[in-house]
DNA sequence: GTATAATAGTTTCATTGCTCAACTATTCGC
DNA sequence: GCGAATAGTTGAGCAATGAAACTATTATAC
């Protein structure tokens, strides 16, 4: 007998965890991304990323696990809002570096606060030991999705 | 200093591991329901819960974490199907039960079947160390997020 | 008892999210 | 150099979502 542990508990707590949760969480940023700056969830990941470091399409595709003509479309109206600069790569043409513009930069610390905040609410509920548990159990997560 | 577990930290794991995972997920839901079966992701988890037992629009709706407009769409669209029947609550002719008919039956072992093989892959790469951690990750994720 | 509020569900409408496939431009492998 | 691979964009079209208005039914207040 195989794989004991990696059956029909795991997967439906799976279905009953994972996506419940991004369904409220998207649902939540679209309220502030939509309403208080007129930006839909798909542009604030991208503002996110881009924030981090990871800048370019299909890195941001790759992070995300959405194709790279979403990301594309994405950036395409974060720039045409000022928000985000498309730049050049000497080195490799084929390359288009992103960066954040000093709105872009005003914007997504007024909305990443919001949705950390909102985060935050719910974590606080639960206790140290427990945080510490997911912390790892997402990690775990991320590995397990891992591409290759 | 209050607090000092649940900040960035938690947050910028959140946002690298529970929707890129989802999206993968979905997307491959999406090659599976669609492709094989005619029918789309968000039909799949109604289909999906209805087998589990709980049975009501407001129900699905709550579960998944959604709108009970997008649930009645995807259970409207079963119906047609023949894959799911609503009956009445003769005690509350409000309620609409609802439950999968044989088809809807079969249908569902088919597409969980493979959902449940792909998952799986994914989780196999895993210890029954990290297995265990994961399990209880995800009931806590879902313990956060729960309601009130 | 009747008026009012609350609940279950549906429908309509508008927007967002997403993918497929075709396309341009550039660089790599040999 | 030529063909394959890579980075990115664009257009078409369907899937997903949510807000708001609507019907029908039941619960609550008085």
């Amino acid at each position: 007998m195989p794989e004991p542990t990696s059956s029909p508990v795991l997967i439906d707590k799976f279905w009953e965890s994972v996506p419940p949760a991004w369904r409220q969480t998207r649902s939540q940023i679209r309220r502030i991304a939509v309403v208080k700056f007129q930006m839909t969830e798909e542009q604030f990941q991208v503002l996110r990323r881009i924030r981090k470091g990871s800048a370019s399409v299909s890195a941001l595709a790759e992070a995300s696990q959405t194709s790279r003509s979403a990301v594309s479309k994405a950036v395409d109206a974060l720039v045409r809002r000022g928000l985000v600069t498309r730049s050049q790569d000497p080195a490799d043409r084929r390359n288009v570096p992103l960066a954040l513009t000093g709105e872009g930069q005003r914007v997504m610390d007024g909305i990443f606060n919001e949705a950390e905040a909102w985060l935050s609410a719910h974590f606080e509920r639960l206790s140290p030991k427990e945080l510490e548990i997911l912390l790892q159990g997402m990690e775990i997560l991320r590995k397990a999705f891992l591409n290759p």
